[in-house]
DNA sequence: TATCTTACCTACTAAAAGGTATGTATTGCT
DNA sequence: AGCAATACATACCTTTTAGTAGGTAAGATA
């Protein structure tokens, strides 16, 4: 399929790039932000945390981030089964970051709060009792 | 399509959540990221520096920086037509953050490099000329 | 008058990401 | 023997995101 041209891609890997596509999607941001919070999570824990996420993504997600050495994922073989997820330290590096990001968004998320109050109440009540409210 | 439930969806908006939907995408944070470098850029300049991009998705990506008020478009009123961007104040705030992702992926990227050296070299020569070496 | 430049626009298509629904394994407990 | 608990796996489908290929406008210049 249109092999001729173009056969080594250079494709320009910019570093700000390269981070993005270990912590994009959909939930892995906050799956670090919730474990830097709490410390270790159960599979069954996180999934409660993250009421949102289907068990198809979390196991996906998490895989991807242990794949990246992002977070760690230490199982006990006991029955019903017991797996624990925590940060590696690669991925503590990030929190600093993502704890940026949590301010930045905080900050804008209340601007925008000023024109519709009630809706944003509910819907940040979730992620507050878990991330405390600063 | 299934009604009944769920009509107020309140799901939980995480502020972390809430920032990488402003600056997720392919190439928004690329976008912020050379214009902090830069200070501005005609379109046809960062169309330059990010290669790989097309010209529908530069125009879209900064439709979107631009309606979420991260950058601002200033159009000159000449034939050949003269547009530039530049970050806002808003935008300005996410440079730290970026600065911090970039800073981290450097340093991964560079620590994968020990076994594929010749690939990299090439592939992130592009952004280093629009970063510089650090 | 034709051509050039710049900054787009617009169908259409392809690929990636995410969602739904259902199934599996193990063993302690009743 | 049957059920509960936990942490998944997997096939299939939908939505979102991105890429391709072409076109437009308008004045400046040859």
């Amino acid at each position: 399929m249109k092999s001729d041209l173009k056969q080594t891609e250079p494709t320009q890997l910019c570093a700000v790039d390269y981070a993005f596509k270990r912590i994009g999607g959909k939930y892995k941001a906050r799956i670090l932000w919730y474990l830097s919070m709490k410390g270790v999570l159960r599979y069954g824990e996180l999934s409660r945390t993250l009421p949102d996420i289907t068990t198809k993504m979390l196991t996906q997600t998490l895989r991807e981030l242990e794949e990246d050495n992002l977070i760690i994922r230490k199982m006990y073989h006991e029955v019903p089964p017991k797996v624990e997820y925590s940060l590696s330290e690669t991925g503590q590096e990030l929190i600093p970051f993502i704890a940026h990001l949590h301010h930045w968004g905080k900050k804008h998320i209340e601007k925008e709060a000023s024109t519709s109050q009630a809706i944003l109440d509910e819907r940040t009540k979730v992620c507050q009792s878990v991330c405390g409210t600063d």
